[in-house]
DNA sequence: CATAAAGTAAGCTGATTGACGAAGTCAGAT
DNA sequence: ATCTGACTTCGTCAATCAGCTTACTTTATG
């Protein structure tokens, strides 16, 4: 949540076209004074006062960083006033992991990672990078409601485990239903495979994958890679 | 869409580890290559091989704003194979609008701007300022599940527009259910107003106002506010 | 093999940043 | 009427950035 909240801010602060009013905006929500601020990040005043008035018209990255994480920072350690009014929503019960890579990584490396099992997917497609996976609770996504739309975090060119897969009808379903296709499905410990899985996953191009290893242990490999 | 895109990527370079890396990770998503990306923007090709390899160790904001809005133009003014994939949920047909301003905005002047009726709230909280504003439509707020999740947008220091009201007693019992708060509640053109509802304003500390403008004459007159 | 295309490396220059501190302004409390 | 605290403005300067050019690796591909 953190991170969403100081990427987010970030992230508004350089698209802003007053950088130095967004600035401002944010030290406002988190309720310090610009010497507070100045405080917490060891600099004089006056520092904090030139970046919100302008007179640095393209700050740079590190500063911009230093400032966001300043104020979430303090936030945090001040029982984290801001951040939880932030938080609202977020939470899918559908989703069990969601993560992005900071750079692109082969679909075959996932899949020897994870002792995968191609069901569907020429080589060519293998090949291709994905910037992230999503570890995806089958049942409740259907029950869930919307866990489809949140599904794809900010790229779909990613990787998406279905759990609790029975014999995996529904997922690629859902994904030909659905307007946005990952690169890649991975059914986890499904119980058997329906043929019309693979089928769909051919029509969609997506590289349909089964592994019998269990959600914790994948999370644990992927973790490390970028 | 493009613009919140646009966020989202700078977002992640700003407060990124390896900024290049990640600048790298969009170029590649975009499918462009270092020498196009450079053609775009009129630089030397070697700038943007500078800037993923690190040598610009804190690249400033109008530099990452140029980068990052060259790739979503590009793909914009190329059928937006990319930004459409990206699009996914967002669409949430209860929410007629939402908005952030780049600056707090006191609560008492966006109730002139709307010719409001205060119903519920003392003098004090009238005078804090709002970040933004949501209009929902509250039937279908009601009716179509998550709406009062992503109500919020990023910070509940807000107000929220509910349009379609009969007699209001709903929408003060979403928000007196819901775990975040709006610091304003507005209804557009109510039939009538439910005694209960200012009750569980003042419960709330949300300031309750009415209007009797329409939901496209709110627009309008928000539209300019920073 | 030759040659193109993509990317990396290094050195250079003028423009800007990041930081300070002193000297302001301004609004509200005493 | 002056004092205090929060904020602003500005001159200064070393460090760093943004950009160029030119030369060098790779990695395909005819």
């Amino acid at each position: 949540m953190q991170e969403q909240l100081t990427r987010r801010m970030a992230g508004e602060i350089v698209v802003s076209e007053r950088p130095g009013e967004t600035l401002r905006k944010w030290r406002e929500i988190f309720q310090l004074s610009q010497k507070e601020l100045a405080t917490l990040l060891e600099v004089n005043p006056s520092v904090v006062c030139d970046f919100e008035k302008g007179r640095r018209a393209s700050p740079g990255i590190v500063t911009v960083r230093k400032f966001v994480e300043a104020m979430v920072d303090y936030d945090s350690s001040h029982g984290g006033k801001v951040i939880n009014t932030m938080a609202g929503t977020r939470t899918n019960e559908a989703i069990v992991d969601i993560r992005e890579f900071t750079s692109g990584i082969a679909i075959e490396t996932v899949i020897e990672k994870i002792e995968g099992e191609v069901l569907a997917g020429s080589k060519e497609i293998i090949e291709r990078p994905i910037y992230g996976y999503t570890m995806v609770d089958s049942l409740k996504a259907i029950t869930t409601f919307n866990a489809f739309g949140e599904m794809y975090g900010w790229s779909n060119e990613r990787a998406v485990f279905f759990s609790g897969v029975h014999y995996g009808r529904s997922p690629m379903i859902a994904v030909r239903a659905h307007p946005v296709k990952p690169r890649m499905a991975v059914y986890v410990k499904p119980k058997a495979v329906d043929p019309l899985a693979p089928k769909l996953a051919d029509m969609e191009k997506v590289v349909l994958v089964k592994t019998d290893l269990d959600e914790s242990t994948i999370v644990e490999r992927l973790r490390y890679l970028r």
